[in-house]
DNA sequence: AATAAAGTTTAGACAAATCTAAATATTTTG
DNA sequence: CAAAATATTTAGATTTGTCTAAACTTTATT
């Protein structure tokens, strides 16, 4: 199957929106890939004639068992370049998504899977995201839940859900990164706002926004 | 300044091209990048608009001292690359040609720069190729000499001209790689073959077609 | 259930990069 | 130096991926 950079991307975009819903909407796709509904509607027809989605007028889109494994292969040699770039090149998790969407379009499994065995084949990537293997597996560690929503006081960072240069530079500030143990001193309701207090340094407050987006483990 | 991949082939093609003679011909770059003459006044119109390139319908290309400067930092990309490949993994230096052509359109100048520390600043490619500093400084170390030409008996072998999978499968077969000490035995004038000989292996002879791409230097 | 709103598709256009075939320019050669 | 050979360019078409504007479907609302 030769695909070229476009197509990869509406794969990877599918297969993002898809978790959860069934169907995904050529709005949805649009807004997630920066470009117009009608350009969507357009590629659905190759990808449709390609037999990577499933696709009728109207009725949204889902990846084909086929189109599911391709987008498996794009994501694991994405986040293997984001690895390579934060553990042997010293870039910080905020710049490695940008480069490692350029990257991951070089397809080559010899050299996918040396670049995994050169990293010790890692399973999550800098943001914490899980990495498929060569056969398309993939640890759910969804057991993860969104800072917003656990219950537990005393967690740890897991993941984010969101690669946002954004985002990521505002949790670098507040020395928030994978690992970091966090204790919830508050939640205000009025805008769901969390109180959350790091060892040794003070409370600080963040938004609905930001904790949505921070994965948790309880410790 | 903002190239396609396409552009920027061309650019490095006519790069390649432009070593000893001035201008470059439309036909030389259409073969050069495998496509048709036509093509190449097509793109030769956009480049020149970019300034680029100096272009005179019907008599020929030449890079600007821009075009210069974007020819070397890609050639230093893909060199890089194909370091990496080869020293960190594993690759043989038949395979990498390809795939460096990919990576190397990958245009971060940060990118470069630390990949280029990783490997610990190499200043020639597993082909012997130099590779052009973050200035676009290059050494010129062509006080090598094809085989085909060098005046010496013994010989160390320092760059290949080639990079096709073809004749460096053929040298690996033969056992000659970057750094083999060769001896010239004997150099046939009806078809200008060589026969050499490696240490600890019987004498062999090589076609002119081999022996000019095999750059060495005296011992 | 009719209408308004939202979402999606079609039609037609455009830019990039390519091609073939025909026209034109340059170079070589008898 | 004129004719032939070679090289180059133009004209017109094609493919890929995109867009806008208009038409059409589905869904939500009153």
């Amino acid at each position: 199957m030769n695909l070229t950079i476009a197509e990869e991307n509406y794969i990877k975009s599918i297969f993002k929106l898809q978790e959860g819903t069934e169907t995904v909407s050529t709005n949805a796709i649009a807004y997630e890939l920066d470009t117009k509904p009608a350009s969507v509607t357009d590629m659905a027809k190759k990808l449709k004639e390609k037999k990577l989605i499933d696709y009728e007028k109207y009725h949204g889109i889902t990846l084909t068992a086929e189109g599911k494994k391709i987008a498996l292969q794009i994501i694991r040699r994405h986040r293997l370049w984001e690895c390579f770039l934060v553990d042997k090149l010293s870039f910080s998790w905020e710049e490695v998504h940008e480069l490692a969407e350029e990257l991951e379009h070089v397809r080559s499994e010899k050299l996918t899977t040396r670049l995994s065995d050169f990293l010790g084949n890692p399973t999550t990537d800098p943001h914490g995201d899980p990495i498929p293997d060569a056969q398309g597996k993939m640890n759910k560690i969804r057991s993860l839940q969104p800072l917003d929503k656990a219950a537990a006081k005393r967690l740890e960072v897991a993941a984010v859900n969101d690669q946002s240069t954004a985002l990521l530079e505002f949790l670098n500030a507040k020395g928030i990164r994978l690992g970091t143990q966090i204790e919830v001193i508050e939640r205000y309701e009025f805008d769901n706002s969390v109180e959350i207090k790091i060892k040794n340094q003070p409370a600080f407050t963040i938004s609905e926004q930001v904790s949505k987006n921070i994965l948790v483990r309880p410790l």
